[in-house]
RNA sequence: CGGGGUGUGGCCCAGCCCGGUUAAGGCGCCUGCUUUGGGAGCAGGAGAUCGCAGGUUCGAAUCCUGCCACCCCGACCA
């Protein structure tokens, strides 16, 4: 067990916090709501980024940047936007500080009001569509695929840290384009694309559907998302990507000359995932050791730990694991050799443990001469996790050990998640099944926001989506009794 | 924004009710020696204007008032 780590089983969210404490990953901050993320959770999130944003290049989108200041003006031109936002900003309203009258400090100096004030973004479309309607004046000038890595901040009541914090790291793709099915392809699009990255990175199987009107996001027509399921059976939307319509266009004016001459306004989209992820990845694979990475997002995916007594002993183990160092980074894998002389071996396995390293390899000097090395992998703590394996062609089964984890955590996560999504025909099931076990519910839902929030009243379950690869199956709503068309995904969420 | 709780060396915290020597202990840190296949042991050492600002008092970590921050529980949300 990690020293002073709490189960999961006594207290999940307890679990969590320190989990990203003893990792390493974050702090809360000085400042309210916003937390520092530190090197070894940042270089997480870095790996995150550098893949998702191949995949974006590799979809054609292209890297900009757009001010962290929006005029208030701006915000209000799209209604339903203004309704998602307005209770969350955090607004500039002064420019200048000035000592105070009793030397104490500074104050905002009253004379320097600004003439108009600005938000600092809970997100772009706004000052992008604003800044779209300059660039965009022909149909040769679409469509625009850009994104851009930007902070957010969203002022809210409550915050933990990675899940809902204040101000948080993301990316937002902005499109723009001449039809709507080619907007409505471009939403599709970069949902498959988050759910790729989400599954094939983080190891974490995500539910691909829509929102229903309630959940959507303020401004979108359709709002598509990927869910995952934690392990404590509640529900993390993981990733978002918007079909805007023509909204955003006309609330800006932007519109284009087709190839008949006429003026139309422009389909939209954006889309985005956030450091929220990171706490997809925390609470979907890690355990009651500490933090579990899966080996594409780990900083270190191999660290050797030497134990030894004397300085020859240190000496041959140290040889032998300069030659394997360097050839695992040949292979891309990258590696530690933790000769730190001031920490213990068993300090270290913990430390380790606790950091998610997905494979420890402990070198002593009955390894050396029996020309061996103790395999522990992360996936599987304990014993069943270690094992003597030869330094013959260590490299290579190190690559594929990397490669099993990756898949196993995967395949790990897709069982918890297929063992607690249950069926429920009746509302007595789906609150017995809501109260005992949690999770995924699938059931039918007769499509009126008034039974959605009835039932969300009622039990503090939404409906997560509806699922884009699913059959029709009719059947009545377990609220109401009216006809239904198919199963919705209902979930506590986070 | 409502209800509850907590602020004391880098971290965890005792002390506060009932004011009065040098603010105790553990972790960590520094030095030395001994250790080293799962978070080492011993000895010595450094480190604190007790969240901030007022007030009461001969005297405040302790009592009073105000403020600030953080945590937990609710309403809102990626």
């Amino acid at each position: 067990m990690g020293k002073g780590l709490t189960k999961r089983s006594e207290n999940y969210s307890e679990w969590y916090n320190q989990i990203v404490s003893k990792a390493d990953l974050a702090e809360s901050s000085g400042v309210r709501g916003c937390m520092v993320i530190k090197p070894y959770g940042f270089a997480i999130w870095e790996k995150m980024q550098a893949e998702l944003d191949r995949m974006f290049k590799e979809t054609g989108h292209q890297n900009a940047y757009f001010p962290i200041f929006i005029p208030k003006s701006y915000f209000s031109k799209e209604a339903s936007h203004v309704d998602g936002f307005a209770k969350e900003c955090a607004i500039v309203t002064h420019y200048r500080l000035k000592n105070s009258e009793d030397g104490e400090g500074v104050v905002v100096d009253p004379d320097a009001k600004l003439e108009e004030e600005l938000i600092v973004r809970p997100t772009s479309e706004t000052i992008i569509w604003d800044t779209y309607r300059k660039w965009i004046q022909s149909y040769r000038d679409l469509p625009i695929l850009v994104n851009q890595w930007a902070n957010v901040v969203r002022w809210e009541m409550r915050t933990r840290l990675f899940l809902r914090t204040a101000e948080f790291l993301w990316q937002e793709g902005h499109t723009a384009h001449e039809t709507k099915d080619e907007a409505m392809a471009e939403a599709e699009q970069m949902l498959h694309v988050y759910a790729k990255f989400v599954e094939n990175f983080m190891a974490v199987p995500v539910l691909k559907g829509t929102k229903t009107e309630s959940e959507r996001f303020a401004g979108a027509l359709e709002t598509f998302c990927i869910e995952a399921l934690m392990q404590d059976g509640k529900a993390l939307q993981a990733g978002t990507s918007h079909f805007l319509g023509q909204n955003f266009a006309k609330a800006f004016d932007v519109k284009f000359a087709t190839k008949e001459g006429a003026q139309e306004y422009v389909w939209a989209t954006s889309w985005g995932v956030s450091t929220r992820l990171m706490g997809a990845l925390i609470m979907t694979h890690s355990d009651d050791y500490g933090l579990v990475l899966p080996p594409k997002l780990a900083p270190i995916q191999v660290v050797i730990v030497p134990i030894y007594k004397t300085p020859e002993e240190f000496e041959s183990i140290s040889n032998y694991a300069i030659v394997l160092v360097n050839e695992l980074k040949e292979k891309g894998v990258s590696v530690k050799f933790d000769d730190d002389d001031n920490k213990r071996a068993g300090w270290k396995f913990a430390e380790y443990e606790m950091k998610g390293v997905p494979i420890r390899l402990a070198i002593g000097p009955k390894d050396i001469d029996q020309g061996t090395v103790e395999l522990s992998r992360r996936d599987t703590p304990g014993k069943e996790g270690k094992q003597q394996v030869s330094q013959n062609g260590l490299a290579d089964v190190l690559c594929r050990t990397l490669d099993e984890i990756q898949v196993g955590l995967y395949s790990r996560a897709k069982e918890f998640r297929a063992a607690n999504t249950t069926s429920v025909d009746t509302y007595e099931e789906f609150k017995q099944v809501l109260k005992e076990k949690g999770g995924f519910i699938l059931a039918h839902w007769d499509g009126t926001p008034e039974t959605e929030n009835k039932i969300k009243e009622e039990t503090k379950a939404t409906i997560r989506c509806e699922l884009m690869d699913t059959e029709d199956e009719a059947g009545v709503c377990i609220y109401s009794g009216n006809p239904s068309a198919r199963r919705v995904v209902f979930a506590i969420a986070y």
